[in-house]
DNA sequence: TGAAAAACCCGACAAAAGTCGGGGTGTGAA
DNA sequence: TTCACACCCCGACTTTTGTCGGGTTTTTCA
């Protein structure tokens, strides 16, 4: 696991490293550091300003940000896969959530130098990252307004639609109330309430392993009510 | 106005831009296209796929998205000097808001042609366009925090204080409580509201010109009660 | 310059969201 | 195996936000 070759491979797979060179990729994955985080464990906090590129190979986050009372709103879950932190690296900006595993993650490092040279060798590269931050940019954009124009139950029921590909979603381990009402922004309770309502209108059925939809229709009329 | 040649001396004013040579300036200026909007004119709707860059030379516009019911939320103003719309240009994405001029407004439009070869020529363009959308990401992340985290009140008493240099805002023509309420993600009747408790506890003073703050202290205990 | 439209004000009410106190259940570590 | 803890449930209550109907003032523009 800690061998950069693995990385390698894993590298050479990246949209957005399509097209380099065996050097390059080389050297890429030669200056990576590989890192494992328990459960629970921060990865960085609201502020810092850290200077490396991740790239989650396993495991799973959420960024976050926390008020002084203790509540938190996901901005968003990470899985395996996903490449973060773009902010701190390319653009230098203290980074503006805090990241948290939510189970144990395998994490590269790719310092900032690296990954600069690479960008000014193939200019191709910038523009995928480009694309990257436009689709943060966009669900942000789209979080935002949802939470001013739609109600939890609004959001809670266009959640489920866009999450199910079939009628049935299988809940991982931090697929929990208080992970999804931090994701929804807003707390257990109001949460518990929306489900306790869905179900009572025979919308949907939840249980320990997973939310089955029952009534697709029905729930977008209430996704929609308040907006979009 | 109309002419290239004046664009061409502001282009070489961007931060984005810095380095250039002559000949990239020029053909970069000759391919834009010129347009004035009138007050409440659509740049651009949400959904959209525009491939051009816009630059905004004089006036000003918000960007905001709409619910079925007509409410609005206001993602960001822009002022003069301003480019936008990088998510369509250079992503390839639909554009996440509508854009409607709040005064008339002389906004140059640049081809998306014309920057690629800017970006592939100087990737340093592109870690500056980079920074940009860096900057949007950290706003909308603290927008979409602060809209689930704080009140209208606490949300206010920040937009103050960030906005405010001196103690005193002098109010623009749209400056108004109807689109302060739109950006803070409430409704103008609680802005209201907010506004005569502010004033009755000695907080704060407005009228048509301008709003004073009259005590800083006061007013950015308000601002953190629910959160920062 | 005189309507009409927009902005603003405000009390009373309604709805949504959040809090609290009390429960229950199941899991996992001592 | 029992105790602690995390998760979840739920009714009652409070706070915050939004709506409504009425009003006044200001701005705009024909």
């Amino acid at each position: 696991m800690t061998d950069p070759s693995l990385l390698l491979k894993r590298l050479q797979d990246f949209d957005f490293l399509r097209g380099l060179d065996i050097e390059t990729f080389t050297a890429l994955a030669n200056s990576a550091v590989w890192k494992v985080f328990p459960p629970n464990a921060v990865i960085f906090w609201e502020g810092d300003t850290e200077s490396n590129l991740y790239y989650l190979q396993y495991g799973s986050l959420k960024a976050l940000r926390t008020a002084p009372d203790g509540r938190e709103q996901v901005l968003r879950f990470l899985d395996a896969g996903e490449i973060f932190n773009e902010i701190g690296v390319l653009a230098k900006r203290p980074n503006p959530v805090t990241a948290v595993a939510l189970e144990e993650s395998g994490i590269w490092l790719i310092p900032r130098h690296a990954l600069e040279e690479v960008v000014m060798k193939y200019p191709q590269t910038a523009l995928h990252i480009i694309g990257n931050m436009a689709d943060k940019i966009i669900s942000l954009v789209t979080l935002a307004a949802d939470l001013s124009l739609k109600t939890v139950e609004a959001r809670f029921a266009k959640l489920l639609l866009d999450s199910a590909e079939s009628d049935v979603i299988e809940r991982r381990r931090w697929t929990n109330q208080t992970e999804l009402a931090a994701h929804l922004g807003t707390v257990p309770d109001v949460l518990s309430r929306v489900i306790r309502e869905l179900t009572k209108a025979g919308l949907i059925e939840m249980d320990k392993q997973q939310i089955r939809i029952l009534n697709r229709a029905g729930l977008a009329e209430r996704a929609m009510i308040q907006g979009d």
